[in-house]
DNA sequence: GTCTATACCAGGATAGAC
DNA sequence: GTCTATCCTGGTATAGAC
């Protein structure tokens, strides 16, 4: 692997550090880990991310737009139908073995600072306002009971995401849950 | 407080660290923490659990069992009643802002023992396992449609309340999440 | 069984050469 | 901007006195 230079690095280590963080938490990775995993020394690192709660809040806003980006372009006609691209996309993380970034640092939540939490707070919010959205929409259409109120539903709906990217993790639901988004948006579609 | 000894010392370090990896994860607290919110000092808890190891997976194993205890001491007359009694118990952890142990457990995973992660597959095992019954039986009962397999829908009902507790730890989502278990289950009820 | 003392190592962070 | 060298801290773990 080519040793990355200038602008490079510092995309690359907001990358490595996404993946080490969804894949062993903010507490288990080190600068030397990504380091390695880069082809540079700890100490770049540093020039770019001074702390490591500089480099850990970064990765999170980073993720967070990341996410967003692929949210906005979800293209499909009917909003049920965007209700399930949007588990696909929730859960694509797990194919890999990977947490919800936001899952990862909320675990650790005590110990992180306040711009990380921030961050995930932001994702949070941003998430359950597009999917009430998308709920109110689908209701509308008449493709989804009106059991609970978009909120709550839309709240629901990411917990299940989440809680299916935690139980993917362990070996008793590997398979399974990568079913969850689909089978929640059956249980509310009409 | 008075400081331990004898036998009640190593019930306290469990439940110290019990709280400690549902409020940090298992990267997030060291010996000393316990020891000092415990009136010890850190060689005394080794004494009892020799590595770090040892004594998440002793942990993990009781907080099965424990909570194995409370599950097998609902007791109401329906089975619905019970899916939602089991929410309940699900989310208590959320009111002292703490996650699921397994969950805790599970972000870190890549860096866990194998008997702690065995401690964790059979705690996930076990609980799809009786969510699974109660499921079936309240189908039979009338009480649940059958949109789903039982199988599944306990899978998403736990990943559910994993994920509820994720969401509860993010000032974001506080307080609406702890709903959740209810909301779930008036989407699967007739 | 608990303590003090200590060995050992890893991670975060910085200084300063190049 | 990246490196080598180094400092400091804190965590895991053990030895051995009491």
């Amino acid at each position: 692997m080519a040793r990355p230079s200038g602008r490079e690095i510092r995309s690359e280590v907001l990358s490595e550090a996404r993946r080490a963080i969804q894949s062993s938490g903010v507490n288990g990775f080190s600068y030397s880990d990504l380091a390695s995993r880069i082809g540079v020394k700890a100490p770049s690192i540093h020039h770019h991310f001074r702390k490591k709660e500089d480099l850990v809040a970064a990765t999170t806003k980073a993720y967070r737009e990341e996410f967003r980006t692929l949210v906005d372009a979800i293209d499909e006609p009917t909003a049920i139908g965007r209700l399930r691209a949007y588990g696909k996309l929730f859960l694509s993380p797990a194919r890999e073995n990977l947490m919800c970034l936001c899952g990862s640092v909320a675990v650790e939540w005590d110990g992180i600072d306040s711009a990380t939490q921030r961050e995930v707070d932001a994702f949070v919010n941003g998430e359950v306002q597009w999917v009430t959205t998308q709920v109110e929409a689908a209701v509308a259409a008449g493709d989804v009971r009106s059991t609970l109120d978009p909120g709550a539903m839309a709240l629901t709906y990411i917990a299940t995401l989440e809680g299916a990217l935690v139980l993917a993790r362990t070996s008793a639901a590997r398979e399974v849950v990568l079913d969850a988004a689909n089978g929640f948006v059956d249980l509310i579609a009409t």
